[in-house]
DNA sequence: CGACCCATTGATCGGTCTCAAACATTGTGG
DNA sequence: CCACAATGTTTGAGACCGATCAATGGGTCG
């Protein structure tokens, strides 16, 4: 949440992101479970060199769905959703990408999915013809940007465990669960985690495959079950009983 | 289904399977849809360098969930499934592979997937070290990687489009489509395409996230409606009434 | 301060899960 | 080669859970 940012931590915040950084677990790294920068300092520069920064409203839309591609996006703050239509009108949302991640999976020249600004967004855009050029000749950026697709295939198939699940109570706590790592961006307050959640509930429904309805009932019956605080809208603190019965992911 | 194979059909095959072989989608490719290979002959020469081909009995497990990595496949025949088990003991399938697929994803040196043949299979056996080697210093070889990597994340997304349509039916209508494109291992009579299901119902369940009660039920219920036929246990016929009412992926 | 969007709550309906049993298929050993 | 055993598949009846439709309440931004 932008309100409780102090302009010395966005000062910092853009100082360390003054340059393109993927973020993703490692392939061979060791027992360092959480994500990591996967590009060197060196990379970060042969990326800084075609990226520009730009500057993405709430509800923009980056990229369309089979539009022909133009550039991806390595995310420096804000939250995106990536969603796809079904042919009844509906939307899916097959991920929400963090600071650190790359927006844009192509096929055939083409955007699968299409990306929309759920938060205002940073982001590096690194234009596409430049960024193949450049794996085209470097090995090891080749495999930093390999890592990270296959970190999201994980994430993928760790939505996919989440939407296997019946109960909407459950695809909850998986979701929490998922977002976890992802501390940082929230804020810790004592010894609970709080976690933000800056996406609306129907962006959560549509994540989860639920109704936003069953969404709102499915917090709830969690907070009644004293496993979850609710504190306003956008934000969940975990409480200890909640946290033993958490989901694998 | 091996029973109709012809010798010499086994024989052309292996001829063309005397290398790893990848199929994937291209990420510049033009309008052609399809699978193509994304490894030039001297890429699978490189690979063939590295490689055993191996012969893995149905049931048998390839890779365990969170085992230490030793080595990735490559499949040349038969059917693989990935799974994990979700915390109530029941098997999530997470992917079904096939000739031309790569077996393995990993993280932090471990394997994240169990995967376990579902018919007899054929495949390369791709020692890790080996690979990493040739990938540290090709980067042509590496965007091969890179693209199937995405390409199967492509596919996890199907995937999830199909987990999160509510009807067994229509779950079903989407697995038979993302089959389709693999019809080369099917049989072809006639004009209408039949494909081949050589995986159990239960397989079938865990990867739709139903019942094989309900998978049972589905089926036989688009047989009622003149959408499909069933061919035996593992063999589908699309009728003509249900292509038009095929789901989109 | 008002209007819009979003979140919540309630009641009914439909689809799948579950449990249970009959049936078919496959593989095996005598 | 046949019969049996072990799986795997189909079918049935009842309960549960979320979807849907509808309406109220709350927050935010202009």
């Amino acid at each position: 949440m932008t309100k409780i940012v102090f302009m010395k931590d966005v000062k910092s915040a853009a100082k360390e992101a003054r340059r393109p950084a993927v973020l993703g677990v490692s392939l061979r790294g060791g027992a360092a479970g959480g994500r990591v920068p996967l590009l060197t300092a060196a990379e970060r520069l042969e990326l800084a060199a075609i990226a520009t920064l730009v500057r993405i409203p709430r509800g923009a839309i980056l990229q369309q769905e089979d539009e022909k591609i133009s550039a991806i996006f390595n995310v420096v703050e804000g939250v995106v959703k990536t969603y796809r239509l079904t042919e009844d009108g509906k939307h899916h949302v097959l991920a929400f990408l963090f600071p650190g991640d790359l927006v844009g999976l192509y096929e055939n020249s083409r955007y699968l999915n299409t990306a929309e600004a759920v938060t205002p967004v940073t982001a590096y855009r690194l234009p596409i013809a430049a960024l193949e050029k450049l794996l085209d000749r470097d090995p090891a950026l080749n495999i930093a940007f390999l890592s990270k697709a296959c970190h999201e295939l994980r994430q993928t198939q760790r939505h996919e465990m989440m939407l296997a699940r019946r109960e909407a109570r459950l695809r909850l706590l998986m979701f929490f669960d998922m977002l976890m790592p992802r501390m940082e961006e929230g804020v810790a307050t004592g010894e609970r985690p709080i976690l933000a959640l800056p996406m609306r509930r129907a962006d959560i429904a549509d994540y989860l495959g639920l109704s936003a309805e069953a969404v709102s009932r499915g917090l709830h019956a969690l907070v009644r079950e004293g496993v979850i605080r609710l504190h306003g809208l956008h934000e969940v603190e975990m409480l200890d009983g909640g946290l033993a019965a958490r989901a694998t992911g």
